[in-house]
DNA sequence: CTGAAAGCGCTTACAG
DNA sequence: CTGAAAGCGCTTACAG
């Protein structure tokens, strides 16, 4: 500090330190260091170097939540998921925290665990905390509930197409998905296809098993239900589905599980029954979680770039929040050979 | 509202109530709001009453960014874990959220990836966003930054046992927890145990192998250290073992691995090379990862409660933040048998 | 291009 | 027990 600068109410004292004492070392006024902090006006070269070395000199950060009191901004996205340590979403989350952190914004992570009511209060519950917008990842909400909140807030919202103001839909193409999946295990000869399906309220679920439809009927080969079986997106459901289909004596070679979870349970209920994957049944699964590439076997799947619609959301929300109306189209799906299907043998 | 009551500036118009709102509504003043808001003092019933009707009428949320910027306290707490999507913090995380958040307090979750250098930048961004305290999930900080941190705001830490003021370490016994798994094989009989463990400068894991060289010296057996293979706690590192390990032509029947990621990895390459568990090989893993359950086999393993730990240290942090020493003895290890051990067989 | 001033919505001594 | 007032640290019209 050069000895000619004048003195400071407060140099090095304690607390942190103000955009008060910023203007004072730089010489200026607070109204311009917080022009230069905000890039909101043309600053003289002059005070803009001696303001940026004051604030590297006496290491200055923005008190946020001034800046927010003042600003009418909280600088916070509100981020509605399943739960915080879903392991599908959780590469989501990342996405959305990797791309909003930079931009400027935190995110809250809520949990709404697929629940109507709870996703509600969520949306209560970051509008008490002044978020400048959400994010909902899927959930439950009626479509029209999401319109309302768009009224009030910039929303984001993935697993669905809507149309409204302030608003931005991505969808997934899981009909797509579905269609892959069971294209695949037909081209490998298989034609007698279980399926382990989430909830029937999950719209995803749905849209995968008519995908799976579409596949059969592309390939003239006639649907049946008694291969459909419920399952809850769960391991837990995935073990349960495969013992209801072995025990119905009903013949089948391939296994569609209409998420990863659901598959790595259907394995562990085959490896118990002492069946073996591939040989014995091709299993596939959706979604490609971080974990089925080091599943025994790894697991043929149909990968839904989670991080990537993260990011995605992100933008989206960011161009928002700056008045824009994004318009993108989201990362399709993709089939994932791995080792849980094989080429049926003629027997 | 009855037609006697006073005109109000902004009875219901746009944006959120504030308090002086609800003063107004009530016929008292500003403070008096806000004393009953905190419980900073004791009101009179009726005016008490008064508060809580126009309250409810008007659906009052304080504004949290003046609230912190009046108080002092930003009402939240800074987290710091390995990543947002990990599959081991996940739990804990979960378990520092639903603590946290009743308490009225919100948690700003970064990641520091295990990484130095990135783990201060974390501490500066959050001190930036002047949260309250921080807790550490583990990381890779040395114990004197952290000593330095605590003399500025409340910190607690996990998988660490430090004494400073305004700090409270909550380690787990991962000695204890290698002995167990160790122990547990050698009970089945068997006496040649592989070890697959983490880096190096994983506290964790060194301890973890202390723990299994207890095991093996008071079963009065030598410790081969040919049989301890470098991995990385993931389940990379888990494969890549195993194919080393075989290929010394070393016997061993037993394989402990560090963590669950690696055993993951480690099953699908003895899957790979043929070989089946627990038949050919027995193996016990570290964590109990809510996957490892679903693993083909279940996966015996060493159960570190995430959750627990997680809802402690957040406890700790509201002690703490009340100026109280909490003093707490976290939770122990505990052996999950599963499927993936058997006793050996006499050959 | 730049400053003085009002104001964001609360909390908290300070006086009754 | 309760009110008027100052102040938390910024942003943003409002005037030059």
């Amino acid at each position: 500090m050069s000895p000619t600068q004048p003195t400071l109410k407060n140099t090095k004292a304690t607390g942190p330190v103000t955009i008060e004492m910023v203007a004072q070392l730089a010489g200026v006024s607070l109204s311009t260091v917080s022009r230069i902090l905000n890039g909101t006006a043309v600053v003289s070269d002059a005070k803009k170097q001696a303001v940026d070395r004051a604030i590297a000199e006496l290491d200055f950060v923005p008190n946020p939540m001034a800046r927010s009191l003042a600003g009418g901004r909280s600088h916070s996205i509100g981020v509605i998921t399943r739960a915080i340590d879903s392991p599908f979403y959780g590469a989501a989350l990342r996405g959305i925290e990797e791309t909003l952190d930079p931009a400027g914004y935190s995110s809250l992570f809520v949990s709404g665990h697929f629940d109507v009511n709870l996703e509600k209060r969520c949306f209560d519950l970051l509008r008490g905390r002044r978020v400048d917008g959400i994010i909902v990842l899927t959930g439950h909400l009626p479509d029209s509930n999401l319109k309302t909140y768009a009224k009030s807030l910039p929303l984001v919202v993935t697993g669905r197409t809507l149309k409204a103001k302030g608003l931005v839909s991505l969808d997934f193409d899981n009909f797509e998905g579905g269609r892959l999946a069971t294209a695949h295990l037909l081209s490998l000869g298989h034609q007698k296809i279980a399926v382990i399906t989430g909830e029937a309220s999950h719209k995803d679920s749905t849209e995968r098993l008519r995908g799976h439809c579409a596949a059969l009927a592309a390939a003239g080969l006639p649907f049946d239900p008694r291969l459909v079986v419920a399952g809850d997106y769960l391991e837990l459901g995935g073990v349960r589905a495969v013992e209801e289909l072995l025990a119905q004596k009903i013949p089948f070679t391939g296994i569609f599980a209409l998420n990863d979870q659901m598959a790595a349970g259907a394995a562990l209920a085959l490896h118990r029954l002492g069946k073996h994957i591939p040989s014995d049944y091709s299993l596939v699964g959706f979604d490609d979680l971080p974990q089925s590439v080091y599943a025994a076997p790894p697991l043929t799947t149909v990968r839904q770039p989670a991080y990537e619609l993260g990011e995605l959301a992100a933008e989206c929300m960011i161009q928002l929040l700056k008045g824009e109306s994004p318009s993108v189209k989201p990362p399709g799906p993709s089939l994932i050979v791995r080792e849980s299907t094989r080429a049926l043998e003629r027997r």
